[in-house]
DNA sequence: TCTATTGTGTACCGATTGATACATAAATGG
DNA sequence: CCATTTATGTATCAATCGGTACACAATAGA
């Protein structure tokens, strides 16, 4: 049974790509619904019918970054045989990251760290992100603790709390403009802090 | 020569604290005048006579964090007659860092990184001032190397880098509320990625 | 007191915000 | 064909945005 009434004139998952473009680049509250009406070639009508809300949408984005950059970090994070290569190596995603030829660094890493009232649903929901992120580092450093990579007596939460606070400066600088060596450089002296060195 | 006119009635460096105080927890996207002019207890021609416009009143905040805030946190850095000290002593006050019972957090590290096409010169302007102090550190450990207390061969600007993106990173996990303890225990840990321990 | 100067309070400006009402177009099922 | 369902395009909504016009109040110098 396919679907009844007039067919969606747009590609859904395109239009929501270049919502997320604009939310990546300018924030939730940088971002007009003017703006995404354009970006995404679509009139209000067509965005409210298909999303609902500006916040709904965001959501939407946020959901398709997961999938199309945050799913590669995890996998990276917890695919690599080597605790200490895979920190590595997720930094070096981190600092590599960007949105098509547009923004630079982790969305969720420095997105909406302030914002108005009003939407202060939205900036929890980020920082929520924020935390799944520290706790897949969390859980991937407690396995490499219990399989020996990481010495014992090492304070796993606030090991993953610093490697969480580089990707966080690496993500500022890079979405500042910084080079892909000092980015580079920074991540080899942020392992010198490795334990057990 | 006295001033002439009707005087001013509010206190102009009380008014400029309100506003700081809203944007460093909201943003400049995220503060309405409408919520500047109920927190500095004035009306519209009154702001605006005094402080000419969003933009410019968000300069005069800037300018107050600094004189309140970032000195302290340049002279810990310059003061302090050891380097490794130093820098840890000014990780801790990031960490410290608090807008009376408001925000946490260093307010320039963390603030507008993602903004409207319209506000663009804003962002510039706090992203002028992380260089600012990335180049405070920069220098401090420039005369560390100078003085013997890092040793020969290592990358400056690197390491600069790095304890900027650590103060970046504590910046936003004390904002996202993170305890003092922790904090206190990613610091420790940067502490051990300096060089030639 | 008179004039000049500056700040205050009300009331309002055009523009933009996020979001819709309504008529019409395009598809499916009968 | 018709009825139903869903999407589009235009035109617009009330609310809020940053910013001001204007009348009046309060000071200083003459």
């Amino acid at each position: 049974m396919a679907e009844r009434g007039r067919p969606r004139a747009f590609d859904r998952e395109k239009a929501l790509k270049a919502a997320l473009r604009l939310f990546w680049e300018h924030g939730y509250e940088g971002t007009s619904i003017a703006e995404l009406k354009a970006a995404m070639g679509i009139n209000g009508p067509s965005l409210y019918a298909a999303f609902g809300s500006k916040e709904e949408l965001c959501r939407g984005s946020s959901a398709l970054y997961e999938r199309e950059y945050g799913a590669a970090l995890l996998a990276i994070l917890n695919d690599t045989t080597d605790a200490r290569a895979a920190v590595e190596t997720l930094l070096a995603a981190i600092a590599d990251m960007r949105c098509e030829d547009g923004p630079r660094g982790c969305l969720v890493s420095t997105g909406e760290t302030a914002c108005g009232p009003a939407n202060s649903a939205v900036a929890r929901h980020v920082a929520d992100r924020r935390g799944v992120l520290r706790n897949a580092l969390t859980d991937r450093l407690t396995r490499a603790a219990a399989e020996g990579d990481i010495p014992a007596g090492i304070d796993i939460p606030a090991l993953a709390a610093f490697y969480t606070a580089m990707i966080q400066g690496l993500s500022i600088q890079a979405r500042d403009g910084a080079d892909a060596a000092l980015l580079a450089a920074i991540i080899k002296r942020a392992m010198e802090a490795w334990p057990g060195d």
